[in-house]
DNA sequence: GACTGTCTGTTCGGTAGCGAACACAACCCA
DNA sequence: TGGGTTGTGTTCGCTACCGAACAGACAGTC
């Protein structure tokens, strides 16, 4: 979607689909920074008035979306206009997932951390059935591919979810929740809490 | 300073000293999510309409700065003056930062984030010799105490710094630059590129 | 001076996750 | 039907870091 470096240009809105913000080190190691659901959207430093992409953007699960050049963005949502204030408690509310995803990254394990990636994403498209493979899942979380299928096997052979070849069930929401760090539990709160998401 | 959960009442603007934001998780476990050094403030989210603390903000390296009430920042930086224009585009780069962080707490080690962290602070405080206990950067790294202190005697072995019970000195600036991890540098430069700070 | 609290040094076993290499399995297409 | 590609399973040794416990060293106070 968007490179680092890139001109921001457009915003996009997704809707079924979601999107990841990666971060890309020295010698191509990779973890994902954000994520950008139903709820968010991308481009919205455009409206603090930064118009490059730190950042790469890339598609994590395909589907649909809006988007809209950056100038209409700006046009659309003039301060103090409702869009606009909305937009910027959106804002608040990435920065502190962010914020989460550092102690995250930082003090939980590979398996607690998978758990709430998978709840996530869960939420997102919501949907208990998506394509992910084990590759993928390791560059979000910035780990090897190996350790993921080795948690993987472990959350299924404990009838948490169902995989095979691409694909991925949740099968035990509840025992999934259980699983997962407080990072899940702590962000859904965040942004009820900024953009009083009706429950 | 300001506790989860509380309301936003102050903004603070450090000029000598170094602010901390600190992610405080269950077990008592914690970490430091983002530094608020001279280039910054906290307290910036308020102009983005949201008015409670989800993190805790506390005083890294003491130090003086000016400090305002919420309801005065509103009305001295409405949107679209140049002063709203610049705290916007600081919430961008502190985000970035923030973005950085996430990818440096997990992918780093120790050694490599321990020369960053005293790079920061340095580069904040300006001056090469500051307080600080081994306790307190295990704090702001997310790791235990005994960690920093065998990281800290490498690098004091290695000629790069000194310290004695409280207190840390810079002695070889370019050294640490070379063994800190490439977030130093990526941080330093987004700054510059979002802010334009004069070099 | 002795006392106390804070700060730092060191050790030991344990384990999560890394790096690399290789084998196999499923799906796609010719 | 077979061959190539993509995804998953498994192994091995290795290292960074954890958790816990304890010992010493410095600094302020009475």
């Amino acid at each position: 979607m968007n490179e680092p470096g890139d001109r921001l240009r457009q915003a996009f809105f997704p809707d079924s689909g979601v999107i990841s913000v990666v971060n890309l080190m020295r010698g191509g190691r990779a973890i994902e920074v954000g994520t950008i659901g139903r709820e968010g959207m991308s481009g919205a430093s455009a409206l603090l008035g930064v118009d490059f992409v730190p950042y790469r953007y890339i598609v994590q699960v395909p589907g649909s979306g809006w988007r809209m050049k950056t100038a209409d963005l700006l046009e659309a949502a003039r301060p103090d206009t409702p869009l606009w204030r909305l937009l910027m408690r959106y804002s608040v509310a990435f920065t502190s997932q962010v914020m989460q995803s550092v102690a995250c990254a930082g003090l939980h394990s590979i398996d607690e951390r998978c758990c709430r990636w998978l709840l996530t994403t869960r939420d997102s498209v919501d949907s208990d059935r998506f394509s992910l493979t084990h590759e993928f899942l390791a560059l979000m979380l910035g780990t090897r591919r190996t350790s993921v299928s080795q948690v993987l096997k472990r959350i299924q052979n404990d009838g948490l979810i169902n995989y095979r070849r691409g694909t991925i069930t949740i099968v035990n929401r509840r025992g999934l929740e259980a699983r997962a760090c407080e990072c899940y539990r702590s962000v859904t709160d965040l942004f009820r809490r900024i953009l009083g998401e009706p429950g």
